[in-house]
DNA sequence: AGCATAAATAAACATATGATCATATAATAA
DNA sequence: TTATTATATGATCATATGTTTATTTATGCT
């Protein structure tokens, strides 16, 4: 059997598992998401609660246009959701195993 | 007292608190050196034991430079470590933090 | 010393990425 | 409908990044 197969008849151990294209790509979007210091501030401040495009510009001295693409890269990664009030779009944190994962590295990062 | 000092007088809440340049800038280089498919793979295969250059080379079927490169990248970081037996160099990671967070992730991804 | 093997480095190139400026769209109010 | 406010989008530009080819360095062997 090769080693790509998986007839169930033994234990998987994932971590010695060979890493599919799939899985890899997922993997590298998720932590690409998170390694640009423009998008780790958004979903910092967002991680207190939930801010629209203006308040994201005003609160981190950048310009509006930066916050929206950004804050597309974040949607479509599914890592923020939003909701319309009229005119406005307030943005919310939305992958909670992500924001564990960056607080989990800022703290370690801050203790050193 | 501006929000940028603190006398110790009351709880520090860290995961409210801004981030400095500082522990920005090592959260970006941690998240970049695990957000490129090659380093995850070459992280991944050193998870299971230590591996030359040239096995790591051939296992991923990857060239020569192009894994010195990326080993160089992740050492500056201090996420592998090597040692020299005669003109081969063999090399292993040294940071549990980065692999935990890799594994959890890669994980997270499979069940999706 | 001369040669072979393993790894590192340098230079060149192509591609990816992020910020900015200008403009378009969407919702609301007058 | 027109004006206003908030956000999104498109185009451009500069920079960053990763791979490749060629070469150099380091070690060990005869």
């Amino acid at each position: 059997m090769s080693k790509l197969e998986n007839d169930g008849s033994s234990e998987t151990n994932e971590w010695t598992d060979e890493l599919d294209e799939e899985t890899l790509f997922i993997v590298t979007q998720t932590f690409k998401a998170i390694s640009d210091s423009t998008r780790i501030r958004i979903l910092h401040l967002l991680s207190k609660r939930e801010y629209s495009v203006n308040e994201i510009a005003t609160n981190l001295n950048l310009l509006q246009p930066t916050v929206s693409h950004q804050l597309r890269f974040l949607k479509n990664l599914r890592l923020v959701k939003y909701r319309r009030v009229g005119t406005t779009i307030f943005y919310t944190c939305d992958d909670q195993h992500v924001m564990d994962i960056l607080q989990q590295t800022i703290e370690h990062a801050r203790h050193h």
